[in-house]
DNA sequence: CTGAAAGCGCTAACAT
DNA sequence: ATGTTAGCGCTTTCAG
């Protein structure tokens, strides 16, 4: 495979007559080892084309320094800002970082836990995929010692913090925005109710039809992938409903965005036939006409938090078991979507 | 940090009375072992809770099984398209992915690449950072015998094939196709003219000018970061333009999409008064009204070539030094925004 | 501040 | 079809 013969401390210590745990030492700021020593060492280290190897030292450390992380896709603007926010507290803390993607299948992420596990991940990270079901599957990393930590698709597990929004009040914040807006008919698009983003935002959706004095309906609330497809398809569910809905709360923007475009295309007008409200802030809600009133919530500043949680535990700093969730700030953003002023 | 006492294949050896040979070769279909040996070794494998360690595999055989993949950024749909070919062609050869960012730094590109290399990957596949610049990053690796392959934004380097797609063309066909509308006055929004891609479309954009006797005016070519940001503030910049342009060609879908919505805001019809096309077929492309003209690239083959160019090197079926590279099929989309005909 | 010795868990090479 | 031996390159432990 490699075409020239690896060098290795051996050789460093050989060269200037010292042993390998000096080099080894010298190589890592130990403070037992003199600045003179250091500096000769490191210069004859890159003098010689030396590479720290990795496994030898994982081998005899049984330690990683890596963290990984199992998501359901990186393509939304959302996670590639958790991901940046991991990445910058990781790389700071001297972590590397594992990412795979689930593809939103419980048994592609089953497989991803497998392989971080046997690549002894020293933590692991993630927000699950839509079909996930039960917590068994984190059971031998748990046994092992290795703490897992959910961000915003949780599962409820005692060893295991959440990082995550409110996702009710958030749904109750989007529900009643309509309702203020004067609404009376509110279609709620949503997902699998076994992840708890999504049935917290029903919750929250129900909570602020109640408070109205609207009767909940259960034909109201769509449970579907969230993705462009099923965007389209609600639009055309809709447009056979009669009445129409005058209002409809979408938990992802892109199938929002969508759903709305399929309805103008449609004849119907946005707002003031149907006005809408997606979720996630994403740059598309900024872009489509009308733009698109949402929820905004803070991805770089959630993938903080969760690496910055797992790896003080990891540093002994703090035991992760005490902590159950950590709620993050999300907020409304009102944009044109949505104001209709039907009252 | 672990709980329990790690298994070992000596453990398992010792339970059967076998070697640790013919443990590890058991565990891994080796044809020497019957089948019976190998059933009774997977099993008591599973029932001590055996897991793999990949360190000392990896430090014994001098091989990792993993490729690396540095790419600018992941939350473009087509960058998720690729790795999603990339990480289905190397799971099914049993190659892991190790995935970074380069955020579009070359710093921060040079470090995943000391990573990589740390790492020991067995090979590495790159689209390069918006700036980054020369090729010497890459040497280590290539000292070192570890393959170096880039696709989609290439460096040129006699040991690194590309996997590409006809970007001059494709500028070709995006300004053709603008000029075949009657459009006479067109900007091209591009990025670093020391990417390939952004050059050869260049290129292909000045080739159509010319050949429609139309002269190439360096002022109606704008230089950005192909950002959100780059699209409202090339819109400003258009619009403080006298004459108007009538035209726009850019090399990015969001920023095309960032570009036109802002003009729109302005009061400028679109396509009547300027005719727009982008790039990418980014989901975007389709939402936006008008719907927005692009050029479509196959990001799913171009990940699975990638991979599978990479793998036969890794596996000795094919050297990979004989390919200069691979040019994929790319093609018009055209949609509302550039439908103006003023012919 | 530096060193000697041992061993992490696996597999390659060479037996049998 | 199975076993023996040795060693991958590092860090830990104990000793100076």
């Amino acid at each position: 495979m490699y075409s020239e013969k690896e060098v290795t401390i051996y050789d460093i210590a050989k060269r200037l007559d010292l042993s390998a745990t000096t080099v080894s030492r010298g190589l890592k700021d130990n403070p037992a080892i003199s600045k003179k020593t250091k500096k000769r060492i490191t210069d004859v280290a890159v003098e010689m084309g030396y590479r720290f190897n990795t496994f030898a030292s994982n081998l005899r450390s049984k330690r990683t320094n890596t963290i990984g992380v199992i998501i359901p896709r990186m393509n939304s603007s959302f996670m590639s800002d958790v991901l940046a926010g991991m990445e910058k507290v990781a790389n700071e803390a001297n972590y590397n970082l594992i990412i795979s993607q689930s593809l939103e299948s419980a048994d592609k992420e089953a497989v991803n836990i497998k392989t971080m596990f046997n690549n002894r991940v020293d933590g692991l990270m993630v927000s699950v995929a839509y079909n996930t079901n039960g917590v068994s599957q984190f059971e031998m990393l748990l046994q092992k010692g290795v703490p897992v930590l959910f961000f915003d698709r949780t599962l409820d597990h005692p060893m295991c913090p959440g990082i995550i929004i409110d996702n009710q009040k958030s749904g109750y914040l989007a529900t009643r925005h309509l309702l203020d807006q004067g609404c009376k008919n509110i279609i709620h698009i949503t997902g699998n109710q076994e992840r708890n983003v999504y049935s917290e935002r029903q919750k929250g959706y129900e909570s602020a039809l109640a408070e109205a004095g609207i009767e909940l309906n259960k034909d109201q609330t769509f449970v579907t992938m969230l993705d462009e497809q099923a965007g389209i398809d609600c639009a055309e569910q809709i447009l056979k409903m009669s009445p129409l809905p005058d209002g409809v709360f979408v938990d992802n923007d892109n199938c929002a965005a969508n759903c709305m475009m399929k309805l103008m295309d449609s004849g119907i007008k946005i707002p003031e036939d149907i006005a809408f409200i997606g979720f996630n802030n994403d740059p598309i809600s900024k872009i489509i006409r009308p733009a698109l009133s949402t929820i905004s919530y803070p991805g770089v500043e959630m993938g903080q938090i969760a690496a910055r949680k797992l790896i003080s535990h990891l540093n002994g700093q703090q035991n992760i078991n005490s902590t159950n969730s950590i709620v993050l700030r999300s907020e409304l953003i009102v944009r044109d979507s949505s104001l209709c002023n039907r009252l």
